[in-house]
RNA sequence: GGGAGCGUUCCCGAGUGGCCAAAGGGGGCAGACUGUAAAUCUGUUGUCGACGACUUCGGUGGUUCGAAUCCACCCGCUCCCA
């Protein structure tokens, strides 16, 4: 099976230009293509994670690919599909970013001569001068045209600055320019992108009569139509200071039944005959798929040997025993007892299991807490210090997070 | 530039002088049920030395015994006209 044909069946294509041109390229080995990253925060996420292994598959398959930082669009924000406007970033945040990107995705994409190439837009579009440009592309645009465009629709009642209306131009410009100076003539991306890549294709067939083609990967969402990769509003980062091994790896080992199959095929790299024999699973047996995509997932973006405590710690908390090790820890000084004890209250909102003490209460009173295996029945509980030396003492807050607090 | 509106807690959205820490929904968290799933049901959801106190309704001042609610100015946004 060729990459094209893979990627259908992977379920990974939403949209393309011109899809005979762009099978037969790709499948040929002979595509220059570019990604695009935005760099919003401090870590790539999940979903830039999905864009990665596609660069990566179509790599493996010969194709060259191009990731292009967006140190120069991050400076606009990105309108699609949002509803009120992004925070605006300062230079130095953008630029921190940027290095926190690039970091991350060299660990995962092969980088360097005759592989892949990594850019930064804001190289060329911070250079750009306004009446200049406004007459080499501006004219290019049709603002009736771009006001349809459906990444807008939902900031048409809200309202859109002219700032982030120049988002799409910008992006535009991008494919532009690597299509003159990196013979890049292929964009792939996320299906919000959808507008914003057309407007590329649309601004190199006006300037250059040159056809250029785009292709968007379907977005990972939940059976409710939610995005994925997002934890109550939170983002499931990459960088394990953000989301720990441990966390990134329940996260997958927690997606709801009718997921699990769908998660596999879009991004792990395990070969479909073999995704396809777990088709038939059924019931409590798709636990096993799911421990499947969660190891496979970590073991990609943390590697083997924290996919593996990861699992390990998993499998001890929800299974009885206890590898302490790998669970996250906080250290507590003497400071933080009295007479050489520590209420329980005090003690969650010192793990960070409670962001006050009247959520520490609640907790309590509800019976979510047990430490060492022991339920708390109230908030008076105090622990002597004496028990936090060692291996220290294991809180559990509901059923899922498991937290080790010891003695510093 | 002229006119009409709007800004409430994590989000949407009620509230138009005291009964308001503020209805309802969503989301979150916890409990029951379970397979670390989904669905369902229940409780809970500003902070704290907690039958009480403190902080909050775009901002700053003011009126009042008392303001999310009234007034002034400011900021932001939407719509109509130009």
């Amino acid at each position: 099976m060729q990459v094209y044909e893979e990627l259908v069946a992977r379920g990974l294509i939403a949209q393309v230009t011109d899809e005979d041109e762009i099978r037969e390229m790709v499948n040929a080995g002979k595509a220059t293509f570019y990604i695009g990253f935005d760099c919003t925060a401090d870590s790539l996420t999940a979903g830039h994670f999905m864009a990665l292994t596609l660069m990566k598959r179509l790599q493996m398959a010969g194709n060259k690919p191009i990731a292009l930082i967006g140190g120069g669009t991050t400076m606009i924000g990105d309108p699609s599909g949002r509803t009120d406007m992004r925070k605006m970033l300062t230079r130095e945040d953008i630029d921190h970013n940027a290095a926190c990107f690039k970091r991350q995705m060299e660990r995962f994409i092969e980088f360097g001569e005759g592989k892949a190439q990594m850019v930064n837009n804001a190289d060329w579009l911070l250079e750009l001068n306004y009446v200049d440009l406004l007459r080499e592309v501006g004219a290019c645009f049709s603002v009736n045209n771009m006001l349809r465009a459906e990444c807008y629709k939902q900031r048409m009642e809200k309202g859109l600055s002219f700032l982030e209306f120049n988002y799409m131009i910008m992006q535009s410009y991008d494919f532009y320019h690597l299509f003159q100076h990196y013979d890049c003539n292929m964009q792939f991306g996320g299906n919000d992108q959808w507008s914003n890549m057309l407007g590329g294709t649309e601004l190199i067939r006006r300037k250059l009569g040159k056809d250029a083609h785009c292709l968007t990967i379907q977005l990972l969402t939940d059976s409710q139509g939610n995005k994925m990769g997002k934890t109550a509003g939170n983002a499931v980062w990459l960088d394990p200071e953000k989301t720990s091994p441990y966390d990134f790896y329940q996260y997958w080992r927690n997606v709801e039944d009718s997921e699990v199959l769908k998660c596999i095929r879009m991004l792990t790299f395990l070969p479909l005959e073999q995704i396809e024999e777990m088709a038939s699973w059924e019931g409590s047996q798709l636990n096993q798929a799911k421990e499947i995509l969660a190891w496979e997932l970590t073991n990609m973006v943390h590697g083997r040997e924290e996919a593996d405590k990861a699992r390990d710690a998993a499998k001890a908390l929800f299974g009885g025993g206890g590898d302490k090790s790998e669970m996250p820890t906080t250290e507590l000084t003497a400071g933080q007892f009295t007479d050489g004890q520590i209420g329980v209250m005090d003690l969650l909102v010192a793990c960070g299991l409670a962001a006050s003490k009247g959520e520490a209460r609640r907790l309590v009173q509800q019976g979510g807490v047990s430490v060492n295996d022991e339920k708390v029945p109230d908030i008076d509980k105090k622990f002597a210090c004496e028990l936090f030396t060692g291996e220290g003492v294991i809180i559990k807050k509901g059923k899922k997070v498991f937290h080790r607090a010891v003695m510093a």
